[in-house]
DNA sequence: AGAATTGTGTTACAAAAAGAACAGAAGTCG
DNA sequence: CGACTTCTGTTCTTTTTGTAACACAATTCT
């Protein structure tokens, strides 16, 4: 689809031509602040234009649009596939595949939920959490769900590299007073928590809670009860065009916690970290990467 | 210029908690297509959110604007400020970040990365891969390795509901054999194995190809030494500013695979996944979304 | 389980905006 | 220089749009 359709102010500035002077004085009052004043009354734009109401009525419809309220649909079309794809023109991400294969559908969706999520995330926000989490000082339980348990996994697994004291509470809720037990104010949990929401980690946020427990939570763009107790909460985008939710963007958030708190605590994971290696390497179960 | 006074849309995503179930469902679909539907008509925007008009108007309210017309006109004059802003040219994903924060920095790895890979991707290998993967006839394996067993669950987990046979194979070499007996010719194995490649999985992809099994192997750029037993084999590229790799690509195939799957076997994958459900909802572990 | 509170949609009204008709101004051609 | 053409602004009408008031539904609390 060649939808590179020309745009309004392509329109614009190929009839100021046949324009007269109110109506060039108008239209280049529009293309000063592009989009935004063609989308205000038609009153204001006459207004800051000094011409008056008709003109921009007259040239809205020299313009090929039928009225006002016509361009303003347009433009407003025009800016929300602008914003749709900021990204690289890639119609097609799996080149020879046509474009409405499932490959290039689902990787549209993915790109489009990480923009979306990353556009509404506060970076101090971040920070804060990498902080929260990088912490030596705090013990770091991380929390899973039915699917979401892979990336508290996931998590886990590079945590517990870069750090001491971190816990991966399995969903069967019979071992967590075991891991309560120790919980002391200050301790961070990271719970993962995406539709549809698990009472089981909702009751095991609340007892951290009460416990005086820091929250980081990793959620869905409807979130999940348990923000209300979260001191930080990252919520994802997760549709995708399959009868299942993408864990995808999750991840992606998920991974740059894990480089922002390996770059954090550099000084120790480097000895951790060879330590590790080294006892891999003894017991043969993985090879070194020629 | 340090004018980052908070965005509209930040003042709704701050408000969130605030809200009636219907004014954040309006409320998300402000945000879907952020700030296009805000700048058209009340009445349009409360269709596109399936809510009333009046609930469009109590919210604009809520969030401290006088009226609808009030909170236009500065979307408007967010609009405005924005395009003047030379530095919003979007190169930055998280807005509000330095485009040299470690967000920005890994997401633009990622998405090069996701786009690298799937140019690379043949569309016929992958839907052979989701017709082996999908075939009900063929049990299902699959295996990861010591980061990668996350990228096995996670299939596993979708799998198991949209198709019967489907075994994950655990690590540890002790229970190989006993799955490896039922093993027939044309069976599946699925395997994971990203850098530093582990002996462990390659002498089971040895034994699974001397068995006649079939072999679909998601690797990285430099490809496991498994590759060369498996029928097909996706590599996704996996560098990120980071100590670690990425698995965000390898997660987008598999999320795709499973899309895919669940598509072609709709038929009786939507009886066991209601079965599934029911299970789930008598067992109260799960809650419905609302 | 019933009552009170809160939230939500339907209806009706008021305000504002866009369009049409007309009259005056500017520019142009004989 | 004057008559014609074209352009532009003012006024008025019609349509659209936002808001207020009300009634019903859902939720919460007792």
């Amino acid at each position: 689809m060649p939808e590179n359709q020309p745009t309004i102010s392509d329109r614009i500035q190929r009839e100021l031509d046949r324009l007269t002077r109110a109506e060039r004085q108008l239209a280049h009052s529009i293309l000063e602040n592009y989009p935004a004043s063609g989308l205000g009354p038609l009153a204001t734009l006459a207004k800051d234009a000094n011409v008056s109401a008709p003109t921009v009525a007259r040239m809205v419809q020299k313009l090929g649009f039928k009225g006002y309220p016509e361009f303003q649909t347009e433009l407003r079309e025009e800016l929300r596939s602008k914003a749709k794809n900021p990204i690289a023109k890639h119609d097609t991400w799996a080149e020879g595949a046509p474009s409405g294969h499932v490959l290039n559908r689902f990787t549209d969706a993915v790109i489009d939920n990480i923009r979306h999520t990353l556009g509404q995330i506060d970076p101090d926000d971040f920070d804060a959490a990498c902080g929260l989490i990088g912490d030596p000082d705090r013990a770091l339980y991380i929390v899973g769900g039915r699917i979401t348990h892979t990336m508290a996994e996931y998590l886990f697994l590079h945590a517990q590299v870069i750090r001491a004291a971190v816990t991966h509470i399995q969903s069967t809720s019979n071992t967590w007073p075991h891991y309560l037990l120790d919980v002391k104010e200050g301790d961070v949990f990271v719970i993962f928590d995406n539709r549809r929401y698990e009472n089981n980690t909702l009751k095991l946020a609340e007892m951290a809670h009460a416990k005086g427990a820091k929250i980081v939570l990793f959620t869905d763009q409807w979130r999940s009860p348990v923000h209300h107790l979260a001191d930080i909460c990252f919520s994802s985008r997760i549709v995708v065009p399959s009868a299942w939710d993408s864990a995808a963007t999750t991840l992606l958030l998920v991974e740059t916690v894990i480089a922002a708190i390996q770059d954090q605590n550099w000084a120790q994971t480097k000895d951790r970290t060879e330590r590790l290696e080294d006892m891999f390497d003894q017991t043969k179960l993985f090879r070194k990467f020629t």
